[in-house]
DNA sequence: CGCCTCGGATTGTTGAACAATCGCCGAAAA
DNA sequence: TTTTCGGCGATTGTTCAACAATCCGAGGCG
């Protein structure tokens, strides 16, 4: 699908827009093609051409890039534009280290213990993993640790899980992703589900920690043999 | 670096407008403004007055918005206009949900050991405790926690603890504080940096658990019997 | 071959205009 | 008197067109 296909989608996409909404419906937009791979990374976003497409406003689109350039889903060079963000090993790094404090400590310390939805996205996870769906897999992987920090019952740590999930779905735009990524972490979300079910918190944050080491370390090394 | 250069540079400190920068400007003067209470919570933020006295224009004026809105700092309400934050009992419960898993997983699991920059908050907490200063106790304060999480060496985490304690001196802006809030918990702040020197990491995490769990009960009550 | 300048293209900012929405205030009805 | 309803004024939401500032690359020059 070429830009100019998107451009025309965006076009046609344009009908529900209100009043002092326009431009948290525009960031939606692109954050939704960002996230959906449709925008590649680096991928440079034209005032000009992006407000002809959507019918709107230079001043109204550039409201949405401050939005998405908060959330790190659009990187903006001053008097040079917006682009896609394309994660560097930093950032991976960056999103390792937050996911290293929130996702143990909302294992270790949450109140709740309702662990029903993180069963459900385990099920998913085997039930991609067994179809074959790599995009299934992730989703259901993001769906689980999107889960875990919700255990918290902060809407800001959750928020910030959601923007540093779609941070990684960029990683994952980012590089040609290895298909068999998240196969081998199924089993390792399958053994936090039971360790929190059965009360063992410390365990399950510990083996947490262990399971983003690891993927971490993977992810950095694919992302150096890939080239940058 | 040319005379011009210089030139420039001083023409431009001292009308602090700069391309590609005005949005930006615009929100840490009003951040600051804020901060120090000149700007009560529940002011009306007027685009057109605020536009006329900062010399910026509208547009500009609600990038900055946009920002601070982001922020919590400000409140933005469609179609009726922006208002300095006023925090609820609900927005004081959410600030201490973070703070109660950011604080100890930074105690708990950072890389970093140089208490150095905590000993100092504490030092300066003291000093402002014996000159009888709350502002300097309250600051001093601030810098201590703000520095517990940049043990983490994360941007992200630092940036969002930066952010809910903003929002903590909303709070105290808002309801009368009471004038020696911040004493008792002084030595609570030395006896942490205490144990985490000496390597007693999950006992300097607990401990500030606990002062958290303390401190949200203090204002929740505060706020209750201050009236809403 | 490297440096510099110039021009084109794009972004940053402005001010004015119009549309949409809200709260207020007064009029009409109970 | 109280309540409800509708219009009015004020403010915000959005667009538009213009200008200023900045960056990039293409040549011109030494």
């Amino acid at each position: 699908m070429t830009l100019e296909d998107i451009l025309a989608e965006l076009r046609l996409q344009r009908e529900g827009a209100r009043h002092a909404e326009t431009g948290m419906w525009v960031a939606s937009v692109l954050r939704e093609r960002i996230a959906a791979g449709q925008l590649a990374p680096g991928s440079k976003l034209s005032e000009e051409a992006l407000g002809e497409a959507l019918g709107v406003s230079r001043n109204t689109l550039r409201e949405a890039f401050s939005a998405l350039a908060a959330e790190h889903v659009v990187t903006r060079i001053p008097n040079r534009g917006v682009y896609v963000a394309r994660p560097s090993a930093d950032d991976i790094r960056e999103i390792y280290r937050v996911r290293r404090y929130l996702e143990p400590a909302a294992l270790a310390w949450s109140p709740a213990t309702d662990v029903t939805p993180l069963r459900l996205a385990v099920e998913r996870s085997r039930a991609a993993r067994e179809a074959g769906s790599v995009t299934g897999m992730a989703d259901a992987n993001q769906a689980f640790h999107a889960g875990v920090v919700e255990l918290a019952g902060s809407e800001r740590l959750t928020l910030l899980m959601k923007q540093v999930l779609a941070e990684m779905r960029l990683v994952f735009h980012s590089m040609a992703a290895d298909p068999v990524f998240h196969a081998p972490y199924v089993e390792d979300n399958a053994r936090i589900v039971e360790l929190l079910g059965a009360g063992q918190r410390a365990e399950a944050a510990e083996l947490m920690a262990d399971y983003l080491r690891r993927a971490e370390a993977q992810l950095l090394a694919a992302m150096a043999g890939n080239g940058a």
